[in-house]
DNA sequence: CAATTATTCAAATGTTCGTTTGAATTTTAA
DNA sequence: TTAAAATTCAAACGAACATTTGAATAATTG
């Protein structure tokens, strides 16, 4: 029990991070800043985490954690190509959406990530491209999607969803649902307008 | 002749100072990093500029007059909705591909603008939006667009090609070109593969 | 209860930062 | 050539930063 509580304080500081590096930054963000949101002083911050670099570190191999995991999931499945992109393009939609700060960091702030740890991050993130570049070739090969430039499709989907954690706030006029089901129509039968 | 000495060696700090904020942003970025890129010192360098601020803001606001300008221009052009928004779209790529450094500070670094430059760098982004917004509105309307959510369409295609700016590079094998129409084929035709 | 351990914070450390100063040097112009 | 202006840089400024120290206080445990 007594063993919590320690853990919840440094997952408060974790927390409070990823909001102050996703509004103003790593660079923007002191440690005085956020030991102010966290309600300590700044010293008694030192009891429960290393370093900022620590924070930075530990928020952005958690998610990267969690995309490798989920894409392993989806990739040993037994469906279409096209049907497991579709899945990844709304693991990704809905990370942003329920995990928006710590999501950001891994996104942005990545680059202050120190020698070793960017070098390994980086290797994560290639590895899950890696990955999800395969579906995309396999996707093609099954003739389940149109013959385009591989990596410009990865991108292209990578991309085209990062906008969501900028943005999207749960009650604002549009349900989750109806966001990915709206970005997966766009992306996977066009904006242009079919004949009917 | 003598008055343009000082214009070539502000506007080389201007592009290394881009150059820099992209790789490493605006708050790992040191005035005495970057004389030395540039090849000064740092003191030198306050000849030619006024402040480290001042360089984030004439970035920023270079870009974001480039873009309202073409959006202008585009605005009155007499074509269908749906070629005004490709042409949009295209001209994100473009100066992705050939300001790429530029266009990433206007996109990543712009929160550390100083309040004032803040409020009026964000009121020219929503301004520059909301152009695009009725675009799309008008392509709904006209039948040239799928009836999908305004916004998410909005936000999808800026997000979608924002990759660009980080990957593509010319000679690595797709060309600017190739790689604005496969982007193009994407966003209005759909990665789906469509019955022959 | 006492003893141990965990938690707090005021104060200080050393570093890095953006920027200024002032004197020296180079360039320009008369 | 000489006076004025532009350019350079070593040195220093004060501020902000991440982090440590050490002593005080609170919580836990035997």
């Amino acid at each position: 029990m007594t063993k919590k509580k320690k853990e919840i304080r440094r997952e408060s500081i974790m927390e409070e991070a990823a909001r102050l590096f996703k509004q103003k930054g790593f660079g923007g963000t002191s440690m005085r800043d956020l030991a102010e949101r966290v309600g300590m002083d700044a010293a008694t911050m030192y009891h429960y985490i290393s370093s900022k670099d620590e924070i930075l570190k530990t928020i952005c191999f958690d998610i990267a954690s969690i995309y490798i995991t989920q894409l392993a999931e989806i990739e040993k499945a037994n469906t279409p190509f096209i049907d497991k992109l579709k899945a990844l393009v709304r693991l990704h939609i809905h990370l942003m959406a329920t995990k928006g700060a710590e999501v950001s960091v891994a996104n942005n702030d990545w680059k202050y990530l120190a020698t070793e740890s960017l070098a390994e991050f980086k290797d994560l993130r290639s590895q899950y491209e890696k990955g999800l570049s395969k579906v995309i070739e396999q996707g093609i090969q099954a003739g389940e999607l149109e013959e385009v430039n591989q990596s410009v499709a990865l991108f292209t989907l990578l991309s085209a969803v990062r906008w969501v954690e900028l943005w999207w706030r749960p009650n604002r006029g549009i349900s989750l649902e109806e966001l990915e089901d709206t970005i997966l129509t766009i992306l996977f039968n066009g904006l242009g307008k079919k004949e009917a």
